[in-house]
This record gives C-alpha cells, structure tokens and sequence, in this order.
DNA sequence: CCTATGGTTTAGTGGGTCCTAAATTTGTGG
DNA sequence: CCACAAATTTAGGACCCACTAAACCATAGG
C-alpha cells in the first residue's frame, strides 16, 4: 500500500501552505510576520494563528517569538517558495494556454496549487517555455527555489516627467485588474507621468496614446521599473529591509497591520 | 466577505467527493455498494464508512438501511457524476494536451479533481473538442449529468475467431496500463480471440500482426465491444440489454440495500 | 514611572475525518 | 433451530483546524 518511504517528508497540508505563503509573502513585503497580519491575510482568526504557528516551529518552519513575532526558517521559505511557484506556473499556464483573464486566475490557482504534483507543473512551465514571471509581473521561483527578490518604485513614486516601465501588480484584486487592463496597464507596459495634482490628488499618466487619470491609491499598488537610466537600481536585489537575518528578529511587531496604513515616513 | 448565497449548495469536501464518487461507481459495477466494499475502495476502515455514510444520509445524498447498504439519491449520483466528469476531462486533458502516459494520469487527476472550478473544467473540455471518453475509455459525463452507462463484455468473454474492438480498461492500476500501451492494447484496438487454452489457461490475441498471449485475469479487465455484427451495438444507447457476465441487473435489488422505509418487520 | 491600549496568547469547544476495540446483526452450515 | 463467522455498527479517542472569550504582555502617553 503506497507507504511513503521514510526518507521523503510528510506531504503538507493545506493549511500548512497557506500559511508559509503568507508569511513569506509578508516578510517580503514588510519585513517581517506579525500574528495579525498572518490572520488578516488568511481571513482567520488571530487565536487561530497562534496555534498553527505553534506547530509550524515545532516542526522546524519557522521561528517564533513570543509576543514578537515569526521568520521563517530556510526550510520554511523552500516551501513557500515551492507553492509560489505553483500558483505562479499555473497562473501562467491558465491565461497563456486556457484564456483565462488575468483577473480571475488567482482564485482558480490558489486552489490548484495544493493538488498539482511537480511533475504537473514541470510540465506546464516547459510548455510555457519556462517562464520567469506570471502575468501580473511576479517572479516565479525556480524549481530549487530560487526567486529574484528585487523590490521596486510604484507608480506613486516616479517623478513628473519621469519615463518607466510596469513591472508588477498584485493578483489579489480582480476589480483592479480588469481596470488596468481596460487601461493598458500590463507588466512591460511604458508609462510617462505626465502631472501630479497636488495634496495627493489625482496622477496623470501617458501609456501609448491614451492619458488615463488615476488616484494615488491605485498608483501605490503598482510597481515600476524606471526607464531614465539616471540610478539603475543597483544590486539591491539582496536586503529589502531587515537589517538582521534570523535569530532576535528586532524588527519585528511592526505596529502597523491596519489597512494600508504603512508609511514610515517618505 | 465573499458570502455564498443562500441558493447554492455548500461546497463538498474532498472526502465527501471521494466517497460519492466511490459509492457511485461500485453501484455501476455490482449494482450495490456494501460498507466493506466503499471501506477497501478509499482504504479506510470499514467503521470510518458507517460514520460517513450517516452523515451522507443525513444530507440527503444517500439512503441507507443498516446492515443492508447504500443507495445514491439524485442528489447523491449528481454529485458523483460531476466530479466523475472532472476526473475524467483531467485524464483526457493531461494526456492529450500535457503528454501524460496513460498509466500516470489518475493519481494527478485524482487530487485535481476536487480543486478544479467549473469553469476550469468547460475550458478543458473546449480544448479538447468536448470529448465523450477519456484515456482508458471511460465515458465523460456531460455538465448536467448525464452519461453513457452501457455495460460491455470483456475480452475474457470472447470466443475463439471472435473479432472485437477494446473499449475500456480501468484507470487504477499503472503497471497494468503500462503492458497493455506496450501490446497495443488500447481504447480502439480491434483485436482477435486467436485460441484459449483449456482451464482457464492463456489466451491468444491477434492485435494489428501481434499475438501477445494474456492470462484470464488481465482478460477479465478489459471491456471489449464486439465487432462481429450479428448484434449492430449501435442505437443501443439506452439499454444495454445486459448479456450480464458484468453487472447483476442494474436495478438495486441485487443482494443488499432493498426498497427503503422497509423495517425489519419479523 | 505607571497605567491604558492593543496585539498576542491561553483556555475551552466544535466540526470533520480518521482510528481501534468492542458490541451487534445477519445469514448460514451443522 | 442454533451457533458461529463475517459484516456492520457503536464506543471512545486522536488529530487538524477553526472559533470565542478571557487572560496576558509590551509599549506609548500621561
């Protein structure tokens, strides 16, 4: 009867993914994991948190400090950076192959992620001809989970004038997907700021012919890649932000976690 | 937020799925499903299915009398058909499509079925042209349920000189579907009874300039339709008349799960 | 310095699915 | 007709993963 052999690691469980990707998620994006932030990201309840980070460090995902906070362990962000990669080739696969609209491809690959085996997604990623990014512009891992971590200006910061190139949108809100892409705003897309209302007001852009009008919000959530080569962003495809990589994990408990409320003075 | 309205059903869980789909499929083969047979399908304990059943029935997808059996409702058999319907799309689609042997795609499909969306599954079968039977000849159930049940003879049926075409072998075992692909035994196939041997002994086929020589057993699995046409097979859509050696007759009786509401009147 | 205020954790539960061991029922061979 | 074997169900747990309520820490404001 199939039994797995003892060398191999007890496949994990839903759940289990879900978390280490969000909290790799997290940690990319801010550094570190706070127990809310998990529990908002996953829509469940902080208490429900605590217990299943309990038994992620007890099985070596993860490191927890009390009160503090969580990193993961390398053997933790191998992984996330495992269902990542999934849910990022079967994004591909499902606009480039099945017609999906990249707005309605999160839903359908969170859920395939945990059912598709690596021989699957092998499969997909060579007929795609192994792809590096999904088709809002995320870098999808390498099958040895390697990923390129490069973080990036948004919209929001480009000065006016100033030339670049979409890179990178989240999958997460379909609403504003459809509304970029009724705009012609894609990954590799080139984009002019043309003006900038003051007091936060309204960003006026040029993409190809058309100068579409958008609030500071949206232009927050999009990252560019500048295309005046004025400051190349350098190597800086290593340190996001943490100063320390593991162990006392000081940056954690980044007050924050309400709604976008992240802004440490710019 | 995303609340479910109140008109669509709750969504199944993975082990409900695999047991309807089991329950399902043991009443096609033997006209009832007895609790030990549902418990040896899905490898689990005989007291694990009593305890699923209960609460299958309690939902409406099944009848059970104890110590009888089981009986799908419509409910019941609707449910099974659709996730029957992915199983099969999924099959169809990794071989054809994705380049999957015919010996590797049940496992995968298996796991996806239960992760697949509706419209994941349409877009599937529109690739394929809508097909009605997948790798091993297992016909696909359309979106709203219906599905070819005719019962076929087997190869181990045949008489000597016979001539008949392969229709359908089960999914379940690799090692088998890995001999027949290699004798060409496969959905379609025209093949001859060449001669049997005495007590249950070899039997000799004829297979394009092939004679492979296949036990009793193997022959049994392999659901042929003939092509001597004494009997057109065809416009029998509706009733296979059963020339039985398959299925006892299809309707419930059988040995176990009689009319319900029928107590132990002794 | 010391207390409000949150974020975090503990306690106690519940649903779903599985298990083993111990009844119980059924059908049958003696 | 009865007793026994096989099939089935009940009893009693276990694990995973969620929840609410209540207690607990950490820290910023006073």
């Amino acid at each position: 009867m199939t039994a797995r052999p003892a060398d191999s690691p007890p496949p994990l469980t839903e759940p289990v993914e879900d978390y280490l990707k969000a909290i790799y998620e997290l940690e990319m994006r801010h550094g570190a994991a706070a127990t809310s932030d998990v529990a908002s990201a996953l829509d469940v309840a902080p208490a429900s948190v605590t217990g299943m980070i309990r038994r992620l460090a007890s099985q070596g995902f993860l490191d927890h400090v009390p009160y503090k906070g969580v990193q993961l362990t390398a053997l933790g962000r191998q992984a996330a950076l495992r269902t990542i990669r999934r849910h990022r080739i079967l994004e591909t696969y499902l606009t480039r192959v099945l017609g999906y609209p990249w707005d309605r491809v999160h839903d359908e690959a969170e859920r395939l992620e945990h059912a598709a085996s690596d021989d699957l997604i092998a499969r997909m990623a060579a007929a795609l001809g192994n792809p590096t990014a999904d088709p809002h512009g995320a870098p999808i891992p390498t099958a040895d989970g390697h990923v390129d971590e490069r973080t990036h200006r948004t919209l929001a910061d480009l000065e006016v004038g100033e030339c670049a190139r979409m890179v990178r949108v989240s999958d997460k809100d379909p609403s504003l997907l459809r509304y970029l892409a009724e705009i012609s705003l894609q990954p590799g897309a080139e984009i002019t700021l043309v003006a900038r209302a003051p007091f936060d007001g309204p960003i006026t852009l040029r993409i190809g012919t058309d100068e579409p009008l958008v609030g500071p919000n949206l232009a927050a959530q999009v990252l560019v890649e500048s295309m005046t080569s004025s400051m190349p962003a350098s190597a800086s495809a290593r340190r996001p932000a943490a100063p320390s990589s593991q162990a006392p994990a000081a940056t954690v408990a980044s007050a924050g976690a309400r709604p976008r409320s992240r802004k440490p003075s710019r």
